[in-house]
DNA sequence: TCGATGTTTTTCATGAGTGAAAAACATATG
DNA sequence: CATATGTTTTTCACTCATGAAAAACATCGA
């Protein structure tokens, strides 16, 4: 029972996530040889098969898959060295997890966020999935559901509310919409259209930020959040708020890492940045051109 | 930034363990020559200097030592995917930490807990430091103090009593101590001599286990848990049970592991041993050989 | 003071592990 | 059905990490 290298395991994440000998290749600079070799070093430490090899990629069998669990816990240790080690060398990386509006709002207000001056750098992880601090991917995340993790502290934002949108003074076809592909329809707001209109859509996209230049392009109505519909000078609200969809909002952190300056300063810029926007996250009529 | 080769970690683990290349060298399979090149390189790549080079070996630094608190949980995560390798390979570790007697217990019992028809193995860590299941460094933990950490479980298996012993008739100075030199001297019933009879020491050992060996050789009066003394047919008491010294015990074990079937039987034999016992614990008058 | 011993560090020849390229192989695409 | 594309796998030089041995260096004991 001789040790492993345990950057094989390092290795098998990235070909993991890589879904094969290339993707994990060019991640991490090893040729596809070398990574092939290794993974087959690993199954046969392991006795098992990690692995259904194919001409289209590595797909994870069931015992890969655990294998995979296990190790995002390792991986999370591994970051945080990772990032005790940036500390000392003063250029630190916030890594933000938000979905696509929470990150659009980041994006469009960056400099609340993080300005020249600041010694840190962002790393803004866009998706719809629910954000896992868990295993230490990210810093901070944006929630739409409760945390319950005991790990983790949260800050309440408020409430956010949804609306049908459409191009302002609109021809006609007010009868069509916009969505996303129903099987990438993760949340509520994206898959009402699919429930209450379906054999309406003209056209669905596979990522949620299109729905809204979709909409300024007058192609059909879309669910968008009020904070981003009201905020768009070329955007009107077909109807009014959509009841079912509001929910509440928060921020989350790592509870240890609380003590981490930067990640502090970021939690509180975002903090006044989401706050600064409360009235129109609950849909009440705004101001134009607010930004 | 590039990343780093993960196993410079577990290296780096090993030379901190070993005090130095040549104890790594030896414990890793690798030349000290190697070993010392990779400890530069990670040197290089925290940009911090981890250790004090010496013609005696490497110690730590501080940050070194953060280091080394950082990457135990990366070695927790690792030893949980070892152990799940071993799972398939049918033969098991059952690691066990216990103090010197709890350990001389078990010893003696072997059989009572693992025998020659169990696929499993049994790996038992002697010592006085309180069993830190939280690395999972041991699966099963015998402790003196009530266990708080949630992440464990835990059985209390009742009282344990201390009294002075001497060899049994023997000859005179009966005012003779053996005891544990004073800097190893952890528990409280170690420090008993000490405390109240210092002057009366008249040979100290680094190992309790070896008091036994000097009261059985007539070398003078030692402190020992009842259970122990009591076993010994070539023992008496010299004295009533030493109160203050009595404490309760738990055997504990992760959480998390609950499920493993090896861990249970051996939690469950090693919990009927110790419950078998609980009147010797006590102090209660033994029947004499009573093993 | 002077060896003896146990370190780390350096030197240098060697081979194990590596990458570039080719081969083998599926799958998609027209 | 043939072609194009993207895989994995194999092949084969070659480099770079490695280990044996020597050197350099402290520390301990006599």
């Amino acid at each position: 029972m001789k040790n492993i290298d345990w950057d094989i395991y390092r290795c098998f994440m990235t070909v993991a996530r890589g879904g094969g000998l290339t993707g994990a290749a060019q991640a991490t600079g090893l040729s596809p040889a070398t990574i092939g070799r290794r993974m087959l070093e690993l199954e046969e430490h392991t006795g098992r098969a990690l692995f259904i090899r194919s001409q289209t990629g590595y797909a994870l069998t069931a015992d890969g898959r655990l294998l995979f669990e296990q190790l995002q816990e390792m991986e999370a240790a591994a970051r945080k060295v990772e990032s005790w080690q940036q500390e000392s060398e003063g250029n630190t990386i916030v890594r933000i997890a938000a979905g696509t509006w929470g990150s659009w709002l980041i994006a469009e207000n960056f400099p609340a966020i993080c300005t020249e001056r600041d010694s840190f750098g962002i790393s803004l992880s866009i998706g719809e999935a629910r954000a896992s601090l868990a295993y230490r991917e990210s810093d901070i995340g944006i929630r739409a559901f409760e945390p319950e993790e005991t790990y983790l502290a949260s800050r309440l934002i408020g409430e956010v509310a949804y609306a049908a949108y459409r191009q302002k003074n609109a021809a006609g076809g007010t009868e069509r919409w916009v969505a996303v592909s129903e099987d990438e329809a993760r949340s509520a707001y994206l898959r009402w259209p699919h429930d209450k209109a379906s054999a309406r859509i003209v056209a669905t996209v596979t990522r949620p930020r299109s729905l809204l230049d979709l909409a300024r392009a007058g192609a059909g109505k879309a669910v968008l959040p009020c904070f981003v519909g009201d905020l768009d000078p070329q955007l009107e609200r077909a109807g009014e708020e959509i009841d079912g969809l509001r929910h509440r909002q928060w921020i989350v952190m790592n509870n240890e890492d609380r003590h981490r300056r930067d990640i502090r300063t970021v939690v509180d810029r975002m903090t006044r940045l989401f706050r600064s926007h409360v009235d129109l996250f609950a849909g009440k009529r705004p101001r134009r051109n607010a930004i």
